[in-house]
DNA sequence: AAAGCGGGGTC
DNA sequence: GACCCAGCTTT
């Protein structure tokens, strides 16, 4: 950072603000300041795309409108409000933190940047948004928008994947930060979201081209720089579906590993119920770190004493598709077998 | 410091 | 197929 010790950027914060007046998104957590709203609506949107989490803030929202609400919820219907969305510790951790806040704080939201740090699944990104939307807090929330675009502004090629990038961006960023840190912040996500893409930026309409060191080199395909990127390794499954009389089988997930405490069906049967098999289907499922190749067994069980020994001896819950959507299944399950009548044809 | 954790859009 | 997204927790 030595070739810009002794310049002045806050010029750079004061065209993104006066773009942002202009320009901001209009989202639903844009027109209010309740920290609870922001806090979710940072949450959901941790590693998802506006379009793809929209629905699910909404819904959240209006079925958890305010801290005590949540609190007092059942963990399973946060969990199944959540399905869908991805890294399920967010729902685990954002039912906890709401029980923190009862707890700890009243009910009240906190609002200095140290206490918002302490609740389960809050980090420096999001104790940083939610103190500057709401409580005129001034750190800087940095993001994956932030490594881009300063990467790019100062053409610097520090290593995004690094784990020191977050305080190296930090730094970076006190150097454009304006008075209003919480409209800074949020004109960083729209700037990086709408004009100062990943891919085939939109330099000509970039407020800040004139200021970009990477555009004005002709460089900006290079920044930002990450070096390390997650390889998908294969694993493969087994479910069984194992149904009698219009009810079938399932059980919920531990909280290691996939898809946190969701439901699925049983991984494996009893020697008396394999004869009852009538048919396999395997769907593949790419996660970012996974290969999965699901093979997933038709078990129809035509005998009554067999069904009842299998459930004595086993602790699954009996359901049947009516009752399965009052569950949070992984998608693979929804996508391949959403009705008990689609299941025959599937399998 | 590095690994693990989802689902979907984009090119 | 590779990359990336309003990151955090665990090891």
């Amino acid at each position: 950072m030595e070739k810009i010790e002794n310049s002045d950027f806050k010029h750079i914060g004061t065209k993104l603000l006066n773009w942002y007046k202009q320009n901001a998104r209009d989202l639903p957590f844009r027109q209010t300041k309740d920290p609870y709203k922001i806090w979710i609506c940072e949450i959901v949107f941790q590693q998802t795309r506006i379009n793809q989490g929209l629905n699910h803030y909404n819904n959240f929202i209006k079925r958890f409108p305010d801290v005590k609400t949540l609190a007092n919820a059942e963990e399973d219907e946060v969990l199944l409000y959540w399905k869908g969305l991805g890294y399920y510790s967010r729902a685990i951790n954002i039912h906890k933190a709401a029980q923190q806040i009862m707890n700890d704080y009243q009910g009240t939201f906190p609002s200095d940047y140290d206490e918002i740090l302490k609740l389960k699944g809050v980090g420096k990104y999001t104790a940083a948004a939610v103190s500057s939307i709401c409580f005129n807090g001034k750190m800087p929330a940095v993001d994956g928008n932030f490594y881009r675009v300063l990467s790019r502004i100062f053409a610097d090629d520090f290593d995004s994947s690094n784990s020191r990038a977050f305080n190296y961006f930090s730094e970076l960023a006190t150097l454009v930060l304006p008075e209003n840190v919480g409209d800074f912040n949020q004109a960083m996500m729209d700037l990086g979201s709408e004009i100062c893409k990943p891919r085939n930026p939109f330099c000509g309409e970039c407020p800040l081209n004139e200021d970009c060191l990477a555009f004005s080199l002709n460089k900006i395909s290079e920044f930002p720089v990450k070096t390390k990127t997650v390889k998908a390794e294969h694993l493969g499954l087994k479910y069984y579906f194992v149904h009698r009389n219009g009810q079938f089988l399932i059980q919920q997930r531990k909280d290691d590993f996939i898809w946190k405490k969701l439901f699925e069906f049983p991984h494996e049967i009893s020697e008396e119920l394999m004869p009852f098999i009538k048919s396999a289907k395997t769907v593949n499922h790419k996660l970012t770190h996974k290969n999965l190749s699901i093979e997933i067994f038709n078990v129809e069980v035509d005998s009554e004493i067999v069904w009842t020994d299998f459930i004595a001896e086993n602790q699954y819950l009996i359901t049947d598709f009516e009752g399965s959507h009052e569950k949070s299944f992984p998608k693979p399950l929804e996508t391949y077998i959403q009705n008990y009548h689609t299941a025959y044809k599937i399998l």
